[in-house]
DNA sequence: TAGTAAAAGTGGGAAAAAGTGGTGAAAGGT
DNA sequence: ACCTTTCACCACTTTTTCCCACTTTTACTA
């Protein structure tokens, strides 16, 4: 399970260490793709193949694009022995991460985001819609 | 069942003592996340699952935002021998916890409270209000 | 009600883990 | 072959975690 919100900054040459919480659960090598709302979304290799299965049941239609936009854009990538990782630049473009990165848990995914836009992301979010949702989950 | 108020303070390292009465019930370890009100919500580990699949199973389009605070403010933390626990500095802040601490149960969960806005929002709850409440409970 | 033992709470230090900068080797292009 | 870019690893610093020893509180008994 994939949970906390950690921040880290991108050095000189691009790379950022990945929270080491997230990279036990991920394992060593993970699969890094374009996510919703202009993040990354960052899977282990086994839910990785669950998704594969589940996009491949879709109809044909609505799977192409679907595998066009995670297949495509998506890499492999292993930290190095100090825990960090080096993006494709195609990859930072899409998410606009320049410096401050924050990288979350989203139970059976990560996401990486800009530091700012992630901020922003949970500003939008009233606590009015927040209490309304946690009611419906009797938390 | 988790009852009872407890009082505690940080300690230079930011760490306080967790009531051990409410660390008999919520295990070894446990979850602390976000809450409503600003203060903290605390699950056991079973509580906590029973949760997550609640709100793994939201609809996608509405409930992405909710997915992500949820589940980015999560951390489990574990007491030291001690039976104290360390919070992250992002966790304090969202509570205003600087030094004074009440812990409370309620129910099926346990809440990080500051102390000062424990005691506001204990004296605005009027018994007017609480009597219709009861009314509505058939108490 | 005071004494005693057990449990809980507090402060601090030492060890381990994680994070950071930098250097050198390998790969790929010119 | 040489230069540039990418990548992996080493060494140092910082942060986090863990545990020991002491103090205080609580509970029980005489």
């Amino acid at each position: 399970m994939l949970i906390g919100e950690y921040s880290s900054t991108l050095d000189v040459k691009g790379r950022f260490s990945f929270p080491s919480k997230l990279r036990e659960d991920l394992g060593e090598s993970f699969i890094v793709t374009k996510g919703l709302d202009e993040c990354l979304f960052v899977y282990s290799i086994e839910e990785w193949k669950r998704l594969e299965e589940k996009i491949k049941d879709l109809p044909m239609s609505k799977a192409r694009a679907m595998q066009r936009f995670l297949f495509a854009a998506a890499v492999e990538v292993q930290a190095d022995k100090q825990g960090r990782i080096l993006l494709t630049q195609r990859l930072r473009e899409y998410a606009h991460i320049d410096k401050d990165i924050t990288v979350i848990g989203a139970s059976y995914r990560a996401e990486i985001w800009n530091k700012e836009r992630w901020e922003e992301s949970c500003n939008e979010l009233t606590s009015d819609s927040l209490s309304e949702i946690m009611d419906e989950l009797g938390f």
